[in-house]
RNA sequence: GGUCGGAUGGCCGAGUGGCUAGGCAGAGGUCUGCAAAACCUCCUACAGCGGUUCGAAUCCGCUUCCGACCUCCA
């Protein structure tokens, strides 16, 4: 299989050709939410992003295996051994048990994933659904030497991986600074130095979600899920691992080390990183305390929002910018994505519509191919809608009369609109209109049609102005009067 | 402090050596009973200062400002 598909990998810090280990499969893994608190936008980018690669990569005819974690164990809140872990923290807020959390916040994600039209993945593993595999991972990184136990707690040694492997790989840091300053404020912890992070954390009598290991009763530490279950599902080197930025630095790093330990291979060869999601310039984080909830987007509830918007609107306003690129989020900002969106859904409705003519003035395929420039050039959505809208234009201009099209030029226009639209992009129309308010819209206009007829534009107007209020446009033209929902 | 990434027209955002996206907003026009929609036209920008070049928003250097990561976070 052939395809000239371009990504930017982190690790190399420069595009690369995509050439999957086996082709026509790919292996990708993303790293997906902790479900112990209600997904923020921030999170649904990043998810949002990977569902373009993804339906991309299968549009392109490659048979993908999809893999994203649901982190339902119980990670510290912070990097020490004190502190709660977050799942017991959430329920004792709660008042619920902490798997009663992890359903309660998985089952919210879901709905908001599918609310935004992602694809679900292939494989959506849960970290305490492979303790029994993490624990063989930390058992081997021990047997090669690269981890040590400290009073049941199971620490991975940065510092002599670090000597054999390049550990910041990922970051392009000087890792003999980053041990200096390990050592000058070492100390705490059972720790040798301060880089070192956690495998296995011995549980302490008040942490509930625990496991039996060889070290004691304990629980995951955080990075070894990730490593665990995508050697388990893709292999001990696949094609894609994602994440969003902020995981880069520490995570992924911590990941590629794990990996690199245990299997002496790399886990993944092109790592893709989606940028932030900001307000105000400032990055949306659940500890920030600036986080948007999807619900909250969708009903205008937020303080910083004069109104509601769908998430269609929303998953349109996020592609319309490059996924390495940080996006802002305003108000102004997902007025036009929405009146954007509807333009492109008013086309494509307008598309069934169109009849073909003897003859062609309008280039479809030259459109298409540069669609495919553009998704080819690391996804990038922003131009393929740039696209779109050329054809938007184009259909509305042969409704109008003003283009023609043949028989074979409308195909590839439907087929253009059909493949981009709403299979690449995952955007869909969301006015879906029943039958019923068809038939009742139906008859209430030529009614309308009627006072028109007889020079009654007063009721006319009235019955224009009473429907626009309830949310249906009327549009007057010379084939007749259509209608859409505002 | 270290590492990395930014600064594009009224707003949002692509591009990244010559052909100078796109959406929204604004102006004018066509159409229309009037609207709406649509179409056509206009508004043509790249933080500042130097340098390289026939040519730079795009490359190089400096300056200013902003952000991310380095601590849980997509």
């Amino acid at each position: 299989m052939e395809s000239n598909l371009v990504v930017y990998n982190t690790l190399t810090r420069k595009k690369e050709l995509f050439e999957p280990l086996n082709p026509p499969f790919v292996g990708m893994y993303v790293c997906g939410p902790t479900v112990y608190s209600d997904v923020h936008l921030g999170n649904c980018r990043t998810f949002i992003s990977f569902d373009l690669m993804y339906r991309y990569l299968l549009h392109l005819g490659y048979k993908v295996r999809y893999v994203r974690n649901i982190t339902d164990a119980g990670h510290l809140e912070g990097d020490r051994d004190e502190g709660d872990d977050k799942f017991s923290k959430k329920a004792r807020l709660e008042k619920l048990e902490p798997m009663e959390i992890v359903q309660k916040y998985t089952i919210g994600f879901h709905d908001v994933m599918r609310l935004f039209n992602t694809l679900p993945p292939s494989v959506e593993p849960t970290a305490t659904g492979h303790i029994a595999e993490q624990i063989e991972m930390v058992k081997e990184i021990i047997e090669n030497g690269y981890a040590y136990e400290s009073n049941g707690t199971i620490y991975f040694d940065v510092e002599k991986y670090s000597k054999e492997y390049n550990y910041t790989a990922l970051t392009n840091r000087n890792i003999e600074e980053l041990l200096a300053n390990t050592r000058d404020l070492g100390g705490q912890d059972d720790k040798k130095g301060r880089l070192d992070f956690a495998l296995w954390i011995k549980a302490k009598p008040e942490h509930i979600m625990r496991w039996p290991s060889p070290w004691g009763w304990g629980f995951p530490g955080w990075h070894i899920e990730c490593s665990a279950m995508s050697s388990k599902y893709l292999g001990s080197t696949f094609d894609i691992h994602g994440g969003g930025m902020d995981l880069a630095a520490t995570h992924h790093t911590n990941e590629i080390a794990q990996s690199q330990a245990c299997h002496h291979s790399e886990p993944a060869r092109y790592w893709l990183h989606t940028n932030m999601l900001t307000v105000n310039g400032t990055r949306m984080s659940k500890s920030a305390g600036n986080g948007f909830l999807p619900g909250e987007l969708f009903t205008g509830s937020h303080p910083l929002l004069t109104r509601g918007y769908s998430p269609m609107t929303v998953r349109f306003f996020m592609l319309q910018a490059h996924y390495r690129s940080t996006l802002d989020f305003s108000n102004e900002a997902l007025e036009a994505s929405e009146k954007g969106f509807k333009r492109l859904m008013n086309a494509c409705a307008l598309l069934n519509k169109l009849k073909a003519s003897e003859v062609t003035d309008v280039d479809i395929n030259s459109i298409r191919t540069r669609c495919y420039e553009a998704m080819n050039d690391d996804f990038n959505s922003p131009v393929v809608i740039a696209e779109l809208f050329e054809a938007a234009r184009i259909i509305n201009s042969i409704n109008d009369g003003k283009s023609s099209v043949n028989a074979e030029g409308l195909e590839s226009l439907k087929s253009l609109m059909n493949d981009f639209v709403f299979n690449v992009l995952g955007l869909k129309e969301e006015t879906a209109e029943t039958d019923d308010i068809g038939k009742l819209v139906g008859f209430i206009i030529n009614l309308r049609l009627e006072a028109r007829a007889n020079k009654d534009y007063a009721t006319s107007d009235r019955i224009r102005n009473g429907l626009q209020e309830l949310g249906i446009q009327l549009k007057d033209s010379k084939e007749g009067t259509s209608w859409s929902k505002i």
